[in-house]
DNA sequence: CCAGTGTGTCATAGT
DNA sequence: TGACTATGACACACT
């Protein structure tokens, strides 16, 4: 013995909260009885509470705890999207979540992002040649246009070391000692020291790194190692000797070569990349300087920002002039702002190229293309020491650069990940505003169903007079979007 | 003295 | 096959 009550309720059919079929049949109690059907109904005052939470059970469909998709847990931004678009609320889904963030998670940063990094490289007036220049990659590898960094971004630029050349001072001044007074018995170790010093780590220095990375570069000017006096043997395991010799050798390196090889069509940038000392910063060598025709001289618009920074400095140390003729933008090596290691004194395979009169630059070795470094080889009689040097130097000076390139790939990924982090968590407190929306207009959802419910059932007593009360009955809608009244237990009351 | 960082170098795999 | 590149690992210098 059942009842039920199914009453017409087309002109309540239109109701927004009921419109929704599949979400009234959620959770609404469907009895045993089809949509057409007519069971009877038994009254039975216990019911009531039941049928209530039914009711509350239609909206509690929609936040299900394991399907609320504003969870604050890991999710694919995607699927995130995805169940954004399946609210069916007045917030339009297909709005993008974020301004100028569309509901693909990667499109907004590999738009805005490869842009900060795009102008990051293009900041400032020599940003991007000196980011191919090792000694300034830290300072310009990370310069990002602040407007477009995210926190996390700022968080590496505090890191920076964005000091300008002059704050290496003492360390050049402790150069300056070294080389105004040698140490007791560094001429000794000077005379003693084994031309090549296969053990030693001490890397090319090559004037920082050429500008290899990037085929569209000049190919730097550089060092030749001919015409020297220097036939003794070095050691990077003096410092003393190294700072010595630094500064007795750098001038000669320096200004003694002007690449005149009949094949060579490689122009030397106006700052040569090579660090080494303008003339006036070590008096004995201004001799030399003037014998060997220096190259630098030919270029004195070159000079002068070195020179200018000497006298600004007052030093006329290696460092300070490491700093003018590598430029003056921004940080030049590492946060410590002290030479890379054998960048300082002269490299091992710089002296080993001192050594053996390698009588081509570094630079040439390293930067040529192969071709015109076969040529290049073919232009000099080199013996089996010479050439076996030659081809070592050049592998390290690539690898060095391909190191550095490395390295700089490596950071660049760190910066984009964050930076896609940081998308993404954007992405989740945008979607969590949206949730909280959500629940809002849900709840006002369900506050009028109910008054709705109670309504309808207040009407269809009146005009039908059942016996029940609301308790008794629930919501039930047919294929024809019509919605019945149900009694609770199966008997048919009527539509 | 130790940890962290930057750099050069080597070995190796891939192109 | 040689040249080149990319990258992990290591050592070293330095802070």
């Amino acid at each position: 013995m059942c009842a039920a009550v199914n009453c017409v309720l087309h002109q309540r059919g239109n109701c927004e909260a009921l419109a929704n079929p599949e979400k009234i049949h959620g959770g609404v109690s469907m009895s045993s009885s089809s949509p057409g059907s007519r069971p009877h109904h038994v009254p039975q005052q216990t019911e009531m509470d039941l049928t209530w939470q039914e009711l509350m059970a239609i909206t509690e469909e929609f936040e299900a705890p394991g399907e609320n998709p504003f969870e604050p847990v890991a999710y694919h931004p995607a699927e995130a999207a995805a169940a954004l678009g399946g609210f069916g609320m007045s917030q339009a889904p297909a709005e993008p979540l974020l301004p100028g963030c569309g509901t693909n998670p990667a499109m907004p940063y590999e738009g805005s992002y490869p842009e900060a990094m795009a102008a990051c490289q293009r900041m400032g007036n020599c940003a991007e040649p000196l980011y191919e220049r090792p000694g300034v990659q830290v300072g310009s590898r990370l310069l990002p246009t602040t407007n477009s960094i995210q926190p996390p971004l700022m968080n590496v630029l505090d890191h920076m070391d964005l000091t300008g050349p002059s704050d290496r001072n003492p360390a050049m001044e402790s150069v300056c000692r070294a080389q105004v007074c040698p140490m007791p018995g560094q001429e000794e170790i000077l005379k003693q020291t084994p031309p090549d010093d296969l053990e030693s780590d001490s890397g090319l220095s090559l004037g920082s790194s050429p500008p290899v990375a990037s085929p569209g570069n000049v190919i730097t000017g550089g060092t030749a190692y001919m015409g020297t006096e220097l036939t003794r043997g070095y050691s990077d395991r003096e410092p003393m000797e190294g700072t010595v010799e630094h500064g007795r050798m750098r001038p000669n390196l320096f200004y003694s070569m002007d690449y005149q090889h009949p094949m060579n069509t490689y122009s030397y940038p106006a700052a040569p990349s090579s660090y080494y000392p303008p003339p006036s910063s070590l008096p004995h060598f201004q001799q030399h300087q003037r014998l060997q025709q220096p190259s630098s001289l030919k270029h004195p618009h070159v000079l002068a920002p070195a020179l200018h920074d000497l006298h600004l400095n007052g030093s006329g140390l290696p460092g300070n002039r490491v700093d003018s003729f590598r430029g003056t933008c921004g940080k030049l090596k590492g946060a410590a702002g002290m030479p890379a290691r054998g960048e300082g004194p002269l490299s091992r395979d710089e002296r080993r190229a001192l050594a053996l009169k390698i009588p081509f630059p570094l630079d040439k070795i390293i930067n040529l293309p192969v071709d015109d470094f076969n040529e290049l080889l073919t232009q000099y009689t080199l013996n089996d020491a010479q050439l076996t040097l030659v081809r070592d130097i050049r592998r390290r000076g690539k690898n060095k650069v391909a190191a550095q390139n490395c390295r700089k790939r490596k950071l660049e990924n760190i910066v984009n990940l964050e930076g896609e982090l940081n998308q993404l968590r954007a992405q989740r407190d945008h979607l969590m505003r949206e949730g909280a929306e959500y629940q809002r207009n849900l709840a006002l959802v369900r506050h009028h169903l109910s008054d709705l419910y109670v309504e309808v059932f207040s009407q269809l007593r009146d005009e039908q007079g059942l016996p029940y009360s609301l308790d008794h009955y629930s919501l039930q809608q047919a294929n024809d979007g019509s919605i019945f009244l149900v009694s609770h237990n199966t008997a048919e009351l009527g539509e």
